[in-house]
DNA sequence: CCATAATGTGACCAGGTGGTCATATTAGTG
DNA sequence: CACTAATATGACCACCTGGTCACATTATGG
């Protein structure tokens, strides 16, 4: 017992569920409205209602705290990007309309129906099918974003924060985490979509992932935060003003910004 | 002489310029390494060269100190553009090898020249000239920024900071400054754009100035902060990648990241 | 029921914060 | 020079921070 006692100490995981709840979402609330620094262990303490001692025993230190927090945060981001790339599969696998991931991607789904119609003037395109499933993938991917800021607002905060912030401590590890696994899902969807034809292969891969995730990124973050494209204020607006401005989006991503044949 | 002390006090406009060079070099410093909230009053009266006392009899707190320093840089934004806009009218005026604007825009009449090269197979366009403006301004507004960035690095940073973080003060007012008036500046480019036809009219105007916006906003975060797309690493890269860079992301923004005719 | 080990607790610590104010210093004027 | 008004100063304040540790409380097993 004694010496199993310097490994296994009073482990944060051998808590009652319902306690580290508590507690983790007192640290989630207090980190997402503060960031890493400001944040108040005294807060996180008073409203997990323990004791700053007992706060102490579960995680050594601040930093500590954050980590475990922030890898909370990235696990359920690859949760959400492997149940995605599980819908995806489904649906190549049979026609569209499965049972398959109810409630995870009820509304990437919405993305799958319109991606032919509207297209005058620019229609003869090669490959359609290849083509269509690349753009459509990237909106199902921000649906995907705007879903899981929708269901943890506050975990999106904090990754936010750990973006601008320069003194989170482990910044970089952190970020390389979620990072490296974006570009691990972007990368791949980028170089299959110019293999098969869908996007232009004159633009290194790296200027088609920048363009991609610097657009794809501002979007959830207006969407998040608010305030910053006050023109289009998409926090403010309900589902299908939100598909519409999404699917704009993605035609200009595709056709571009240039008006060639497009005038209405 | 007693009733005017109260509304004149030590201004802090009385003192001696390099005593306020030197205070406002402080703050800067330590308001673009911390932000609002964990910048040191200390640390800056430290790095002044001047003690506490004075300091809160030039600005009543820390609050009226940090609107103080970002109205600079909001003027010093302004300053920029409008020497960016002056360079453009000068452009107009005669062919393009003027002396006009030395210094201001050595790098922005980077952007000039390149314009109709490589445009295979996507080159029947009817009002050539408009059009090549259109992308060609927003280039040396992406270049402006750059340059912007290389000579007031630290002030970008506090800007940056109060974008991202909550409890900054006055923020939306702060953003609202220089946002507003990026919109003044975008917001007619992009109409007069649409109306010379340089760009497509069947995208709503709020969609094209948040894309551009994005877009040009995720460039000069990448360019000031690096780290945030390790791919294309801007921070590290010289002028010609730089350069080469923009010409593409234009490029993409022009035509779209479709392949219709535009494989090589 | 007790002895012992494990866990919870909050007063306490040194250090830092923004902000104040009595006092020292300087500048201006007759 | 002297007297006064303007300015500079830093010790000091109350408050907050992350972190510690002696002690109280609880759980365990004999």
């Amino acid at each position: 017992m004694e010496n199993l006692q310097q490994l296994a100490r009073t482990t944060f995981s051998n808590l009652p569920p319902e306690k580290q709840e508590k507690i983790v979402a007192a640290a989630v609330g207090e980190f997402s409205r503060h960031g890493y620094k400001k944040a108040s262990i005294n807060t996180i303490v008073r409203d997990a209602g323990i004791s700053k001692g007992s706060l102490y025993q579960y995680f050594h230190n601040k930093e500590v705290l954050f980590v475990f927090i922030f890898e909370r945060f990235t696990l359920l981001v690859k949760k959400a990007v492997a149940a995605q790339g599980r819908a995806n599969v489904a649906r190549a696998m049979d026609g569209g309309s499965t049972t398959a991931e109810q409630g995870s991607s009820n509304v990437a789904r919405a993305m799958d129906g319109e991606s032919a119609t509207a297209e005058q003037g620019y229609s003869r395109i090669a490959e359609a099918g290849s083509e269509l499933d690349f753009f459509c993938q990237v909106g199902r991917v921000l649906l995907a974003g705007i879903e899981f800021i929708d269901r943890h607002p506050d975990y999106f905060q904090i990754y936010l924060r750990v973006l601008f912030e320069q003194d989170v401590p482990m910044r970089e590890k952190l970020l390389a985490q979620v990072r490296l696994f974006s570009r691990e899902y972007f990368g791949p969807l980028c170089q299959a979509g110019q293999q098969s034809g869908a996007i232009r292969n004159d633009i290194p891969l790296a200027v088609v992932i920048f363009i991609l995730d610097a657009t794809l990124d501002r979007f959830l973050q207006s969407y998040a935060q608010g305030a910053l494209d006050s023109d289009l204020d998409l926090k403010q607006s309900n589902r299908e003003e939100l598909l519409a401005q999404v699917k704009m989006i993605l035609r200009v991503l595709k056709e571009g910004l240039a008006a060639c044949g497009k005038q209405q």
